[in-house]
DNA sequence: AAAAAAATTGTATATTTGTACTATTGTTTT
DNA sequence: AAAACAATAGTACAAATATACAATTTTTTT
């Protein structure tokens, strides 16, 4: 298994997600990723649904307890909502971080993100063009 | 091979480990080793499954860390990959990577990344601005 | 229309998997 | 011999799975 996509056409989203085993980080944490990655780039708006946990489980070929393990993380954020025997949910409020953890954050993560990028040999000036290639 | 309660024989491969307290070479060395050798003779066949770390760990009756440390190595040279909670399979691409193959390594890595980043309301002016910082 | 059954949804628990942290042992260096 | 380092072990933790359960919706039956 190497690259699994999903795209949600039957739910009304266009959304695709893809899981990569060789990325060092784990499944139920890359689709916490992609849920909020959606959110933010307007590609899942307010109130919409999500895939089931099995639908979801069956595209990405994991366990859906993987994917409910996402959901419910991003529940307690209050990102989404999920009701048994009904679906789960794009929540209105998320959660507003201020300038000072918003500060924090972003170093965190990047600290997270240069551990892996140098352990592939690339280097900061290799991550900066790329990413300025990416800009447009 | 007849009979034997072998993790090998569990786990359908064709190699037999063995440690040799006597050789003056590390255990953790040694397993490293046989992988490498069982992979260059053909017996370790790509995407194979190797036994779990705790059944190679009894078999050889070394702790369970030993053999994790040796899978953590082979994992780093790109020979092994490993997911936590499902086990370690031998990795499709050994090989070195070529520029072409690392340039797209880093733009998966990148597309991940500034999944997250873009999910948190930070743009790619921060990230770069940041990564400058971080670089001295 | 109401009740019952079936199907669909998320949830809970136990097991298997690798990982992290700490302590101990053994070897090498000084 | 003492110090420093590598190798190994003990223990607790985290990720993913299998399986069974509970809540809700949908369909069928009456």
């Amino acid at each position: 298994m190497y690259y699994c996509f999903s795209t949600l056409y039957l739910y009304d989203t266009m959304i695709k997600f893809h899981l990569d085993p060789k990325a060092g980080i784990p499944f139920y944490r890359q689709i916490i990723d992609q849920i909020r990655f959606g959110i933010a780039s307007g590609a899942l708006a307010v109130g919409e649904q999500l895939p089931t946990v099995r639908a979801l489980a069956v595209e990405l070929k994991v366990n859906l307890n993987t994917v409910a393990k996402a959901y419910k993380e991003l529940e307690i954020q209050k990102i989404l909502e999920t009701q048994q025997g009904t679906g789960t949910f794009i929540n209105t409020g998320g959660t507003l971080l201020s300038d000072l953890e918003r500060k924090q954050k972003l170093k965190s993560i990047l600290r997270e993100f240069t551990t892996v990028i140098l352990s592939y040999g690339f280097t900061i000036e290799d991550v900066i063009n790329e990413l300025k290639n990416q800009k447009p």
